[in-house]
DNA sequence: AGATCTACAGGATTTACACC
DNA sequence: GGTGTAAATCCTGTAGATCT
């Protein structure tokens, strides 16, 4: 029941503001190039940093916190390849191409610059513009061809693309301590640690006494509390930060947790 | 301006029940 | 036991109003 969301195959973005910082989580692998500006990227504990010209590969299934710095003057822009499993299964199955043993040290990859994905990335310019004007099959096979280069340009990556097991069921207590603050939906962390809905939420109960929700708002709180008392930061600077979404929410539930305001607590 | 409160839709949790 | 589903209820995220 992995949940398909729609997400263009090859996306061309593009960001003029100062830096733009965000979350996300990467239901793909991707490859792809920044062609202006530079970006930093978390990934579970691990940070990439990449800038003009540089090519860039992602596994999927992953939490990524990222900065997007443009040039002075000017914007950030890259570009990427979504390989979504569909594509990759049709791959495995006409070549014959199957993983050896599974991969799981590689979180991101830096790719050397070579002729062939050069190439390959200006023969993907004309497919930028013309929003869904394409033929959904031209489009599969740019994606299509994109796996034969990385797998022709980096062969270790073969172990991590055909590698097509879901997540297991991984520690939940170290998992959601690391991963906490991202702010994503019930439904994505039980996919991520490899669990059902319904056998998340009963594992969450066991280990934190708490239901998945009311131990992340708490946590965050925590979080909250201690940058606005010992760190002296404001309230409209830490609601985002600890991964709340709207700052009327946050000082109600602050509030309702803590008994007073937080823009008091600090005082 | 930033901070707080109120009301409401939609998402999350609880409860109950069927399956194996 | 452990697991998935459905409905009712509860709560969070959000917009807009109000306060400081």
């Amino acid at each position: 029941m992995s949940n398909q969301e729609k997400r263009p195959k090859i996306l061309y973005s593009c960001y003029a503001q100062k830096s733009s910082e965000g979350e996300q989580f990467i239901p793909n692998h991707s490859v792809g190039l920044v062609i202006t500006g530079a970006s930093e990227i978390f990934i579970g504990g691990e940070k990439f940093v990449f800038s003009d010209g540089d090519f860039r590969f992602f596994r999927r299934n992953q939490l990524a916190r990222y900065t997007k710095y443009p040039p002075a003057g000017g914007e950030f822009k890259s570009i990427s390849i979504n390989i979504d499993q569909e594509i990759l299964h049709s791959i495995s199955n006409e070549y014959d191409l199957h993983m050896q043993k599974p991969n799981h040290d590689i979180k991101g990859l830096a790719l050397e610059a070579n002729g062939l994905l050069k190439n390959y990335i200006d023969s993907i310019w004309p497919y930028l513009d013309g929003n869904n004007e394409f033929n959904q099959a031209l489009i599969d096979l740019k994606v299509k061809e994109a796996v034969m280069i990385l797998l022709q340009t980096t062969p270790i990556l073969k172990d991590v693309l055909f590698d097509f097991s879901e997540p297991g069921k991984i520690d939940l207590e170290a998992y959601m301590n690391a991963n906490y603050k991202f702010n994503v939906d019930i439904n994505r962390f039980a996919y991520l640690t490899g669990r059902s809905l319904a056998t998340f939420k009963r594992d969450f109960e066991k280990i934190f006494n708490l239901s998945p929700n009311r131990w992340l708002q708490k946590k965050r709180l925590n979080d909250a509390y201690y940058l606005l008392t010992e760190k002296g930061w404001k309230s409209s600077d830490v609601y985002l930060e600890v991964g709340f979404k709207d700052l009327s929410h946050f000082s109600f539930a602050f509030k309702k947790a803590y008994g007073m305001a937080p823009s008091r607590v600090g005082i």
